[in-house]
RNA sequence: GGGCGCGUAGCUCAGUGGAAGAGCGCCCGGCUUACAACCGGGAGGUCACAGGUUCGAACCCUGUCGUGCCCA
């Protein structure tokens, strides 16, 4: 059964097979049927043209962690993938495609374009999932949705229906965020702002002054506004002033929105190309004129007609300047400037017919459910971040002028009659009813997600089993866009079942972003980011999860690079390597492990130790602390069971018999118990091991060290924790330690075996431990001729251990000096400080017990050091001179 | 302009009132038959600065400087 690993690790066909062969047994497909606890990550939905970037393989690696330890803790585990149709995005690439081909979209006409895409879907599309595949994720892939398949399509359809009759949703003219590139609406979080540079000018309109950054709007003013409270322009408030270039006369109106302290206080008024002036239009009935089409081109007529708006910015200012009514500018002028998501293309406010999503209540209720408590956010401080975005959020323009995505289910009449069609509803039909043109925003869709993937709108064993589902896993940059709607639909849709379940998850978990090695986001045009493909080619899978698993606290960013990921590979290969030791040796898990009183010390220290770890792995994983638990483990796994378990381990082997068997035993347990733990973290070497060690079917279904299994009792028991197993541990290991570094100060070839007295053993609890001393720090017993030429002394706890070694007198005296001198520095500023303390009264007095006894135990045991340590020097010196 | 963070070893970051930590990097010595992707040892920090609170501050408060993100 046993085979022989090689020497060093290498993950290509191992997680090639392990990952078809766990995909073939089904181990990650859910029951809905089952009694079991359910357990549910939906995955945030990639876009369907997206490549796997570091960003995903984070949040991927700690929702795979979050799924394969629940299902292993015995919960009916889903976590269930998918894709979004990504409208813009997807439309965008296949255009590109058809640019190519020397036509548009146009030219195939709108049915025909979407098959286009359906085509290119089926084609390219959805190279991720490959991508997370070899990742290793452990997903439920024929729960597999696209937001675009039919049922999710009748979920649309359903809540577009709901809401429009519920009066959620509504159509009317309003200032938007237009892409004059893509010619759609964009929703305000479509749309970043960067600090542009460009110019503010001042243009004297008559009697008052107003300052711009965008002076070609300026034939599209139809007011001047100044504040109510404002007394330089009090008097022309009522009065009207002429426009110039135009020859149109707008009156001067007060409104309290004008800021009186910005430039001249006075502003101008442009209500159909821009959003604040629009809400001043409407508060003083002026109208709206649009000088601009959807592609930024001046329609107004006159001498700038036809031209594009960046053009006619500095033609309109020559204007002005020639009439002598430039006052001032000021260039450059930084300010922010919106840009489109998605081509970057200067957002142009525009006033346009579109569908909104009334707001509102469904926000307020969002809030309320994390204020409840219904929903927890992890890490708690970024619940502002939330309540900030669904208490100010304004109504959602959700209508986009593109093909691609759930067309509007509205049909309009001959006569002007609009009917919003049900999913189930016949479609009207007869001369002059067409539908809507426009199509839903991608993240109306998305916003359904956790309900409508699990079968929504009809009552599924999914949907009764699953929701609301256990964590949302996302970066905190996507609150907005994604975990606020979600809230906002999933308990609009889930109403009936109460505030506390209808909620669509029970926690969000806020990850980071991602970095590179100086802290710098990873970007495309940064030219710094790294390709996770990449890691897991020549690292492996398991390494590339670890790089970012061990990095990844709550909320905080994640900083990785190449020097990361070869410490993970290393650190994979370590422990392939201590497995292949204890496989080498024998290591079991069959037969009972033996009662601690039949354990030797190192055994009953490292099963206490794995104890405590266990319980600290389960708290930070509880928490959403990846980096914390990794940490622990790491720690564990290098510092305690390789560097110091399974050498201790060699000479129990080497004797044989029933103490080897029972070492065997041992190691086999704690390794069986490290490979479950490790194994969310990095499954597939984990797998490899653990059912090469135990003949086990696999580790995804195996039960998680601390829970217990049908009656049987969890694999790590917390009654091991040992005390005084612990302490007899640390003795050997200070001693080891000290002798160890005695040796390097001397210059002692590791190798070279020295001749030593070790007395006071005893005193420190190890009596039994003379041998494994010897072993670990190369000491041979001490024979008939043995001179001592130098000691080292060990205090350990209440002991005191000395070392005698006969160096054959080549004892460097000089470094011995040194080393001595600077441990009896160290010693007397230690005394010093604990001496200080503890004559401050008021330490004394208002100091906790605790701390005050802590305090003194630190002086006695810094005074006996310098006792020590000065006697020690002067006998050097008497023997070196 | 408003808000939220962050400034701790060369780098990336833990530590949130009672002895300054990790990984990587660096220096010294080693192929000690699990692992050189390794082993043993070591160096390296006025915890941004200035005040304050406290018996005690990297940690709490105030201010300054630097820096990042979000929103307008």
């Amino acid at each position: 059964m046993r085979r022989d690993l090689p020497p060093v690790y290498s993950p290509e066909g191992v997680e090639q097979r392990h990952y078809e062969r766990w995909i073939a047994a089904g181990y990650f497909v859910a029951d809905a049927t089952s009694d079991r606890e359910p357990y549910c990550i939906v995955l945030p939905p990639p876009n369907v043209t997206g490549q796997l970037h570091m960003g995903h393989a984070l949040n991927h690696s700690l929702m795979d962690v979050l799924t394969r330890r629940r299902r292993m803790q015995g919960y009916e585990t889903l976590w269930l993938p998918g894709m979004d149709h990504a409208g813009i995005a997807t439309q965008n690439v296949v255009e590109r495609e058809l640019a190519r081909e020397g036509i548009s979209r146009h030219d195939l006409g709108r049915e025909r374009f979407v098959e286009r895409v359906w085509q290119w879907k089926a084609e390219y599309g959805g190279k991720i999932l490959d991508q997370m595949r070899r990742l290793g994720e452990g997903v439920d892939w024929s729960r597999e949705r696209f937001t675009m398949d039919d049922g999710l399509s009748r979920a649309v359809h359903t809540i577009f229906k709901k809401l429009y009759d519920d009066g959620l949703i509504y159509r009317a003219e309003r200032i938007i965020n237009w892409c004059p590139r893509c010619l759609t609406a964009l929703s305000d979080i479509e749309v970043e702002h960067s600090d542009d540079e460009g110019e503010l000018v001042s243009i004297s309109y008559g009697p008052i002054t107003v300052a711009t950054t965008r002076v070609e709007t300026m034939l599209g003013d139809t007011a001047v506004a100044v504040h109510p409270d404002d007394e330089r322009y009090a008097h022309l408030v009522g009065t009207e002033v002429e426009l110039p270039l135009t020859g149109r006369r707008i009156p001067v109106v007060a409104d309290p929105h004008v800021d009186p302290n910005f430039g001249t206080g006075a502003v101008k008024v442009t209500p159909a190309h821009d959003p604040n002036d629009f809400e001043i239009a409407q508060r003083h009935g002026l109208p709206a004129l649009t000088i601009m089409d959807e592609r930024g081109i001046i329609t107004a007529p006159g001498p700038f007609q036809g031209l594009d708006r960046f053009e006619a910015r500095p033609a309109v200012l020559a204007a002005l300047r020639e009439l002598g009514l430039v006052v001032a500018e000021k260039r450059p002028y930084v300010h922010a400037v919106g840009h489109c998501s998605r081509c970057d293309t200067v957002v142009e406010p525009r006033l346009s017919l579109q569908w909104f999503v009334k707001v509102e209540s469904l926000a307020k209720a969002a809030g309320n459910a994390v204020r409840q408590g219904y929903v927890a956010i992890h890490p708690p401080e970024m619940a502002r971040m939330y309540f900030d975005w669904v208490d100010n959020m304004h109504d959602w323009c959700i209508s986009r002028q593109l093909w691609w995505g759930h067309r509007i289910p509205v049909w309009y009449g001959p006569n002007g009659e609009m009917v919003v069609v049900g999913p189930d509803d016949p479609v009207p039909s007869g001369e002059g009813w067409h539908q809507d043109e426009d199509v839903l925003d991608t993240w109306f869709s998305s916003a359904l997600w956790p309900f409508s993937t699990l079968g929504w709108p009809e009552e599924t064993p999914d949907l009764a089993k699953f929701y609301p589902t256990s964590v949302l896993l996302t970066g905190y940059d996507i609150i907005f866009f994604w975990v606020a709607r979600m809230m906002m639909f999933g308990l609009y849709a889930m109403r009936d079942r109460g505030p506390r379940d209808s909620v669509p998850f029970r926690t969000v978990a806020l990850t980071g972003l991602i970095r590179d090695e100086h802290g710098r986001k990873m970007s495309k045009s940064a030219g710094n980011g790294i390709d996770p493909m990449d890691w897991i080619v020549r690292y492996g899978a398991d390494a590339t999860r670890f790089t970012l698993i061990r990095n990844a606290s709550p909320g905080a960013d994640v900083s990785v690079s190449e020097e990361w990921a070869q410490a993970s590979r290393n650190f994979v290969n370590k422990i392939w390597n201590a497995t292949r030791f204890a496989l080498l040796n024998g290591a079991t898990t069959r037969g009972e492990l033996p009662a601690p009183q039949d354990l030797s010390v190192a055994d009953r220290w490292i099963l206490s130790r794995l104890a405590a770890v266990t319980e600290q792995v389960d708290v930070f994983l509880d928490d959403f602390e990846f980096a914390k638990a990794c940490d622990a483990l790491f720690h564990y796994t290098w510092d305690e069971f390789c560097d110091w378990y399974l050498e201790l381990a060699k000479l129990p082997l080497e004797q044989g018999g029933a103490t080897a068997q029972r070492t065997r035993r041992v190691l086999g347990h704690v390794l069986d118990a490290l490979l479950r733990l490790w194994h969310p973290v990095i499954p597939f070497v984990t797998e490899e091991l653990w059912t090469t060690l135990t003949a086990g079917e696999t580790l995804v279904r195996a039960a998680w060290p601390s829970t217990a299994v049908d009656g049987a009792p969890p694999l790590v028991d917390t009654s091991w924790r040992d005390e005084e197993a612990e302490r007899r541990l640390g003795a050997l290991q200070e001693v080891v330690t000290e002798i160890r570094r005695f040796r390097a100060e001397q210059g002692l070839r590791p190798a070279q075996r020295v001749p030593a007295l070790l007395e006071g053993l005893g005193t420190a609890g190890l009596a039994d431990a003379e041998e494994q001393i010897r072993r670990l720090a190369r000491l041979e017993p001490a024979g008939p001729g043995f001179t001592e030429s130098a000691a080292v002394v060990v205090s350990v706890g209440e002991g005191e251990v000395r070392i005698a070694f006969d160096l054959s007198g080549a004892i460097d005296v000089d470094k011995e000096r040194n080393r001595l001198r600077k441990a009896l520095t160290a010693a007397e500023r230690e005394a010093e400080t604990a001496r200080a303390k503890l004559a401050n009264a008021e330490f004394l007095a208002k100091a906790p017990e605790a701390v005050v006894a802590k305090m003194r135990a630190r002086l006695t045991e810094a005074e006996a050091d310098v006792a020590r340590l000065s006697e020690q020097l002067t006998s050097l010196e008497k023997g070196g001179s």
